[in-house]
DNA sequence: TCTACGTATTGACAACTATCAGTTCAATCG
DNA sequence: CGATTGAACTGATAGTTGTCAATACGTAGA
């Protein structure tokens, strides 16, 4: 990545000096760590990455119905969580008649899992 | 894990019974969940993701007065996040001197790793 | 001891968040 | 159409968060 800090000791340094030289912050590494900071914002909630973990335990698309009691919440509290998820770019969801189905959009998490191993 | 929904198919539902049955929530999956959200919290701001980036790389420790230069911030604030990550346990603090220096604790990212891949 | 320096804490404030009660909306069924 | 039902939206509220200015703390050097 981009980077690249020098370890310089701290032992004998002039007073009246700076402690250190400042360091450039490329934007590029910026953008990416904004991106997976969202992701992580959103887990960063113990409803919202329940709400993931079943969801993607269950390869297909889940109903609300079956989300709402899985929790001590209102449904538009639950509603709100997945909602949250939504806008973050982890979830899709999809109307079928009367009902709301949720799905973990694929790949949403790879760039956050690659950069935590 | 806990969790095991069963996925009923929505179409024939007599009028008047409720959408699903209500499923049981483990205690032990919540308290997981809450270990991990504590962490994904943690990692959901741009600049605490980036101080976490800054000291995994240098496997050693990181002078804080290294750290701040790297973000338009002030030191305060840096020194804030720096606090959140540690009460978080994702990272670690040494004093030597005048200086301190922070470290990534080893391990404290591999159960969120692991659940997220 | 006095001064300078790196770091942490405090206080304040605007912005955001989690939650619920109430309501709205869209679709299904009589 | 009218009633019902699942889901989303609104408004309100208490709590949390990110930020900085100012300050305090501990160490090192003169």
């Amino acid at each position: 990545m981009a980077i690249d800090l020098e370890l310089t000791p701290k032992t004998k340094r002039a007073p009246g000096e700076p402690c250190c030289e400042p360091v450039v912050y490329p934007d590029v590494e910026r953008e990416q760590a904004q991106r997976m900071a969202t992701i992580a914002k959103a887990l960063g909630d113990p409803v919202r990455l329940q709400l993931v973990d079943v969801l993607r335990k269950h390869a297909g698309k889940v109903c609300v119905c079956e989300l709402v009691p899985l929790f001590e919440l209102s449904q538009p509290t639950v509603s709100h969580h997945l909602k949250v998820l939504r806008q973050a770019g982890i979830v899709g969801s999809e109307r079928e008649g009367l009902w709301a189905y949720y799905y973990v959009i694929p790949d949403a998490l790879t760039e956050l899992s690659a950069w935590l191993s």
